[in-house]
DNA sequence: ATAGGGTTAG
């Protein structure tokens, strides 16, 4: 076998090398065309006799058998074989350099192209292409400008494929160096997690190796397809949306169709910016030059329905998919958790399974938020063991949802010790913890893997700081909520928004600093919303005080005339206290405005199956049985001394029959359901779409000591763990 | 031989 001479187009350098010796043995001949035929050759053993009988009769190994070991997936035979040869001929590195690359041993195929170099060896054709890619894969950018050198001095760079390889280099180390500016508070998120990064990244200069794509595209006398889907490719994912889209129209005046690669490159630009009307004229671009069966194009187009919130645009796109692959699959499910058909989403995953789709480490964090909303324990455990037996728990995605889904079960334990577990927690995974101690209670655990998060994680963000506010919102912790407030802004150059806003106000309203929260939000320095203003009507609620209720109500009817929050909350408000004509006005008052109270509803998980109920609701097949438990239930706490508290009950009603009403509250059937559908000792976990009411609140804590069960209720706020006669929020909430 | 799609915390 002759190593093919490839001279590059203009060589201005020489190379003396020894030539290859040649044999040719009838032997040689047999051996090279058994390496011909892969097929024929299917055991490691097999390759390895071939390998020993090639070595006797040849001097140097044939490079088709490096293909035919890397086609075996034995790439350490390779190697060895390789480390072996003395002088290896310029079609052996040539196989070398490919197969590392393209099996992910970047560091092989640089340093096999260094010895190759030192060597004196000529290059072959195809080595470059996988060199550049090798150095965009180690993200070395002296290396690559080391290279990129070598390309021009020695005329390289007038190859197509290796100049487009360059291009694809830069972009990709441009990536690397944006990720390096942002660290360590991790990657962008796409919902703006880090606006003031990306304001402040307009402003500054580009990193050089953006430059460097440009110049290398300026600088190309002739560019193809390839070249332009890079260059749009990596400006896009610099989020240079604009300047992309401008390329999209350059490349067609240079006479270039946009073709499937072009358009899956900037489908993403249309999802982050929710642009349902420019996307869709994609998808009708594609439609008319047959693209919409390509899965990349339909992946992204997946992805782009689902962040415009169209469900029905994103299911019609994957069922018209001819082949879809298991990233479409996982897309749809993304798309319809993330839509909050949760169901839905867990039904597509079970279709996949059904399948036999290999779920991927995405299909496991983008299907576990849905465990986590309808709080599905039993369900997200099973998933927990499908990941671990994947070996998916290394990927701090998947981790980072499960943690999520144990706090939002309920389990703030099992989250911790999967937390624990992570090689390398990020912002994220420590935010999902502190969240989890900050809807749970134990806020003082919350700060300190703050201060551990600051010290060992990285720069917390806008999320990590709401989650603290929130712990000490809970806890009523005001002086460390001020120090974490005037923190952000001082130490880490965060603009406090108005989620951060929103949980000092709450914290102040429930520590009775009434007049204080209003002040506070009165002189915010952006206009404050309906929400922020109603986290100081629950808490006027609480300290009953109406007046002050009235008040904030007024400025909240004054930004949304329809708010459903302050309309139920000063029903509530004028009912506790006896004010029965107000409390009607109010409601009279909804029915013209054609407002419709959200129904409460509680459920439970029990053998793996989702049970739901509404207040008074006799749809359960159990229900009879449930009226008698809580019958059973109500007497025993009534000696234990529970006298029910009415205030809550927004009908102008008997006495009598207000107690009848607070019976059929929807989490109290779903408790009383949960102990008489599990063993004795058995903990319940209910879920509840509103805020608990005071009086199941107080029930719950007598019946938590009556049966002896610990009783896991999560409301619309926080968690509360009813124990022994007592609950974890310690009545604050 | 070079280019493309999906995911976690509020």
């Amino acid at each position: 076998m002759q190593a093919r001479e490839f001279s590059p187009p203009t060589s201005p350098r020489r190379i003396i090398y020894p030539p290859p010796m040649l044999s040719n043995s009838p032997i040689t001949s047999l051996l090279d065309s058994l390496l011909r035929c892969p097929s024929s050759i299917q055991t490691r053993s097999q390759a390895q006799q071939l390998h020993a009988l090639l070595l006797k009769s040849h001097p140097r190994p044939s490079p088709l058998l490096f293909s035919l070991y890397s086609a075996l997936a034995l790439v350490s035979d390779a190697l060895l074989a390789f480390s072996a040869d003395p002088s290896p001929s310029s079609s052996c590195y040539a196989e070398v350099i490919r197969c590392s690359t393209a099996r992910g041993l970047f560091d092989h195929s640089l340093s096999a192209f260094v010895r190759m170099r030192s060597s004196g060896t000529p290059l072959g054709h195809a080595v470059l292409p996988s060199v550049l890619k090798s150095c965009a894969a180690i993200r070395d950018p002296h290396l690559g400008a080391a290279v990129h050198g070598f390309l021009i001095r020695s005329g390289w760079i007038a190859d197509f494929f290796t100049a487009n390889a360059l291009l694809n280099m830069y972009c990709k180390l441009s990536r690397a160096e944006d990720e390096r500016r942002n660290s360590p508070a991790g990657a962008m998120g796409r919902d703006g997690a880090n606006g003031d990064l990306t304001s402040f990244r307009s402003m500054q200069v580009q990193g050089s190796c953006l430059k460097s794509v440009r110049m290398v595209f300026d600088e190309m006398p002739e560019r193809d397809v390839v070249s332009w889907n890079t260059l749009i490719a990596g400006t896009a994912e610099n989020g240079m949306y604009l300047e992309a889209l401008d390329m999209v129209k350059g490349m067609s005046v240079a006479g270039l169709k946009p073709d499937s690669f072009t358009l899956s490159s900037i489908l993403p630009i249309f999802a982050e910016h929710v642009d349902y009307k420019k996307g869709k004229e994609i998808h009708g671009f594609a439609k008319r030059h047959a693209l919409d069966s390509d899965v990349f194009i339909g992946s992204s187009l997946i992805d782009m329905y689902a962040n415009c919130t169209n469900v029905d645009y994103m299911c019609r796109v994957f069922d018209l998919l001819p082949n879809p692959d298991a990233i479409s699959w996982n897309s749809t499910i993304a798309g319809l958790v993330q839509n909050a058909m949760f169901d839905e989403g867990l039904n597509l995953f079970r279709e996949m399974l059904l399948l036999q789709i290999k779920p991927m480490p995405v299909t496991f964090s983008s299907i576990m938020p849905a465990c986590a909303h309808l709080t599905r324990l039993h369900l997200g455990k099973q998933l927990h063991g499908y990941v671990i037996r994947g070996g998916f728990n290394r990927n701090v995605f998947v981790s980072s949802s499960l943690v999520d889904m144990y706090v939002k079960c309920g389990n703030v334990h099992i989250a911790r010790r999967v937390f624990d577990g992570m090689p390398s927690p990020d912002i994220v995974s420590c935010t999902a913890m502190i969240m989890g101690y900050a809807l749970h209670g134990p806020a003082q655990e919350a700060l300190s893997l703050f201060r551990r998060m600051e010290m060992e994680i990285g720069k917390p963000n806008h999320v990590a700081f709401v989650a603290v506010l929130t712990a000490c919102s809970h806890a009523g912790l005001v002086d460390e909520a001020w120090e974490y407030f005037h923190k952000m802004s001082k130490n880490y150059g965060l603009t406090p928004r108005l989620e951060h806003y929103a949980a000092v106000a709450d914290l102040l309203g429930r520590a009775g600093k009434l007049e204080e929260a209003y002040d506070f939000i009165s002189t915010m320095h952006i206009k404050p919303t309906a929400s922020v203003w109603s986290t100081l009507l629950a808490a006027s609620r609480v300290h009953k005080n109406a007046k002050f209720a009235e008040k904030v109500s007024a400025k909240i009817l004054e930004i949304e005339p329809k708010d459903m929050g302050s309309h139920v909350l000063m029903s509530n408000i004028y009912s506790a206290a006896g004010r029965w004509k107000e409390a009607a006005k109010v409601r009279m008052t909804m029915k013209h405005k054609g407002m419709r109270k959200r129904p409460a509803y509680s459920w439970i998980e029990v053998k793996n199956e989702l049970h739901a109920f509404m207040a008074h609701d006799k749809s359960h097949p159990w229900y009879d049985k449930i009226m008698k438990a809580l019958e059973v239930l109500t007497e025993q706490m009534t000696r234990e001394g529970y006298v029910p508290n009415t205030e809550d009950v927004l009908h102008d009603v008997e006495e009598e029959q207000k107690r009848h009403m607070l019976c059929g509250h929807s989490e109290r059937l779903a408790i009383a359901f949960g102990i008489i559908s599990t063993p004795p000792g058995t903990t319940i976990r209910v879920t509840k779409n509103l805020r608990v009411c005071v009086d199941c609140h107080t029930a719950t804590k007598f019946i938590s000591k009556i049966v002896g069960r610990e009783i896991v209720v999560r409301d619309l706020n926080r968690f509360h763990h009813f124990r022994d006669g007592e609950c974890s929020c310690k009545d604050y909430w």
